[in-house]
DNA sequence: CGACGCTTTGACACAACTCAACAACCGTGG
DNA sequence: CCACGGTTGTTGAGTTGTGTCAAAGCGTCG
């Protein structure tokens, strides 16, 4: 991969215009890449080896598990985003990754990631930025999972995946692939696997949008955002 | 207050052994102070005047509203917290602040509190530790209002409050002044105010705390850890 | 072909919500 | 001082959304 041209470059340059030094930076942060095999865990909860990693292709999601077996997904990251940037600071991961599919990743020292706001005090604003967009993101999931129904919830996940491929351009107009079974959506929305099976097949029924086969059609965008009450964001850099 | 032995610096000075001129700027930070009358709001979503805050004292939240008037609470500061710090990158608040009880807020400009990324990199440092600190908060509370019941959810959150009180002295061996009504509670556990008030009763009729008159009893902590699943996390600074 | 992972369906149980009413507790003003 | 309205807490009855259990259908892959 042409790694001036990654992912994680076009998100933070839509931050700030980034110069050829900070380029260079990113170009080596990314230098080296890692591949996971499905269903393997990156990161565990409690893990203490100063890391932090970039999605560069395929699907991943981070989730804690509780003691009776549960397991709740907090995000999926997509191919540019960082994977583990809390607990460089926190030094102990409080939470785990693993990867949904095949993945390739490069990993980051702790202390170099530490070093970039140093040394590239705007790349790191960037990067503060790309964490707090984040961060706004998990806020909207707890929203979600809060005070939507299961169908509202459900149909606003699948709008916000579709804005947030849109946006790395891995969406074409009304399709995207999703990888996701329904146990892996029902642990993201908080429901049960059978009860997201009806929730899909309402929204099938309702002519809505379709989930088959890791392949999302959204039939009415425009519905959908009535029913979840999805509101398109204003995104300032 | 002197500001030298602020909640914030108690808080800042557990991550890192703050300088002189450190502890300098921590005092110019919080230098000024704001009081904002209770159910006022200090920030409302959408906003996209540039400026952060230091909670010196009361009883804050921060919460969407959702289109049907429903309300999601995020998060409860406590004093020594910041608030809206995540807006400061984005430009525009993605979320409200409301003040539950009368507060006192020192107001930081958004430039002032970037530039300091530069000025007191180690200060910068410990800022976003306690930044990444909230944000694990909160997906602890994700994982709450996913996975677990309404009266699991009810006992972790008071323990979690307990402790995060106990660790700026603001709580005494067994009990809390937590100023919440039930329709507070309500919309930060994910639930109806009425059912708040029936896990409350379950919660003391099995006499492990008990919550009266804007004041928290916790009988038996042992018994709330294992019904909830809390567990003591191991904060490494 | 069988085994396995995933989806789909139905019947039933239970957690949590809604509605409605009432009780307790304020602070305020007559 | 008491009467008052407003806010908050409490309780019951009935409804609904979602979870649980069980079983069958489908594809894919070895």
């Amino acid at each position: 991969m042409p790694h001036v041209n990654s992912h994680l470059v076009k998100k933070l340059n839509t931050f700030v215009q980034l110069s050829e030094r900070e380029l260079g930076c990113l170009a080596e942060l990314q230098s080296s890449s890692l591949r996971v095999k499905r269903g393997m865990d990156l990161v565990y909860e409690g893990q203490t080896g100063h890391m932090a990693y970039i999605l560069q292709a395929g699907w991943a999601c981070s989730f804690k598990l509780l003691p009776d077996g549960g397991r709740q997904i907090i995000a999926f990251p997509v191919p540019g985003d960082c994977i583990g940037l809390r607990s460089v600071l926190l030094r102990t991961s409080d939470h785990s990754f693993s990867a949904l599919t095949d993945v390739v990743v490069s990993g980051v020292e702790a202390s170099r990631m530490i070093s970039i706001f140093d040394e590239f005090p705007r790349l790191g604003t960037a990067i503060l930025w790309a964490a707090s967009r984040d961060e706004a993101m998990i806020v909207e999931h707890l929203v979600s999972i809060g005070r939507r129904t299961a169908i509202e919830r459900t149909a606003y996940f699948f709008l916000e995946l579709y804005e947030r491929l849109r946006l790395v351009g891995l969406a074409t107009d009304k399709e995207f692939d999703c990888p996701f079974n329904q146990y892996v959506l029902a642990d993201a929305l908080g429901l049960s696997a059978i009860h997201v099976n009806r929730v899909l097949r309402r929204l099938r029924e309702l002519k809505l949008m379709t989930l088959k086969k890791g392949k999302v059609i959204i039939y009415d965008a425009a519905a959908l955002k009535r029913l979840s009450g999805f509101q398109d964001e204003q995104i300032t850099p």
